[in-house]
DNA sequence: TTCAATAGTTCGCTATTATTGAACTATTGG
DNA sequence: CCAATAGTTCAATAATAGCGAACTATTGAA
């Protein structure tokens, strides 16, 4: 199976967040998974159905390099949830202030 | 003469600034412009000395055409501003909480 | 006025990154 | 065991970034 590649907390740069949400497609993500408080797999993230697996996953991959979300196996779906406590961490008010305006 | 391109303030996207904004010069550009506050040129800018002019000018570009700074010819130079009141007005608080982070 | 210096842009090429269909892997229900 | 589901990986193409070289506009000096 793949192993998912999370930075630590240590290695998430600003600018990788602002570049990985520097996408409208993935921008969206975030924000369903922030305002829906849960973990959601990659396509009820998905901000619409019309986007290729393939598109998606690779957008899932850079959201979890750049340390914005946590992906876990869960059977034969993957969970994904925003790292909020390590980013409000490392930057605080930053993706409340951001996400605020992406609604 | 070059014709800057400049976006009225109805058309700056969040994820306009954020994309442009998540590039390292970019971000380092946008925060020695507003701490300086001052307009500076495009190398006076420059957080770095020996970045090729050529693409010192698109970073440039793309900060302009994402409606963060507003270049005006100013004889041989160019004086760029952060275009702060149009993105305060639009996004309240983004851009000081971005850049807060950033130094 | 003519010439050289300065500040940036534009061009053309190369290198990196994004998009997407197709094939593949892992998990689960029947 | 088989089919269906969720997502990854691969391979090919498209779009974007980086940068040297040539170009443009402005200005100061001879």
């Amino acid at each position: 199976m793949s192993k998912f590649v999370h930075p630590s907390k240590d290695d998430i740069t600003l600018a990788n967040i602002l570049s990985a949400l520097g996408d409208p497609i993935r921008l969206k993500i975030v924000t369903n998974l922030i305002q829906d408080k849960a973990c959601l797999s990659c396509s009820e993230a998905s901000p619409c159905p019309s986007i290729p697996k393939s598109t998606l996953s690779n957008h899932f991959r850079i959201l979890r390099e750049a340390g914005l979300i946590r992906t876990t196996k869960q059977g034969v779906e993957h969970q994904n949830a925003v790292r909020y406590d390590d980013i409000e961490d490392k930057f605080p008010g930053l993706l409340k202030t951001i996400i605020k305006h992406a609604g």
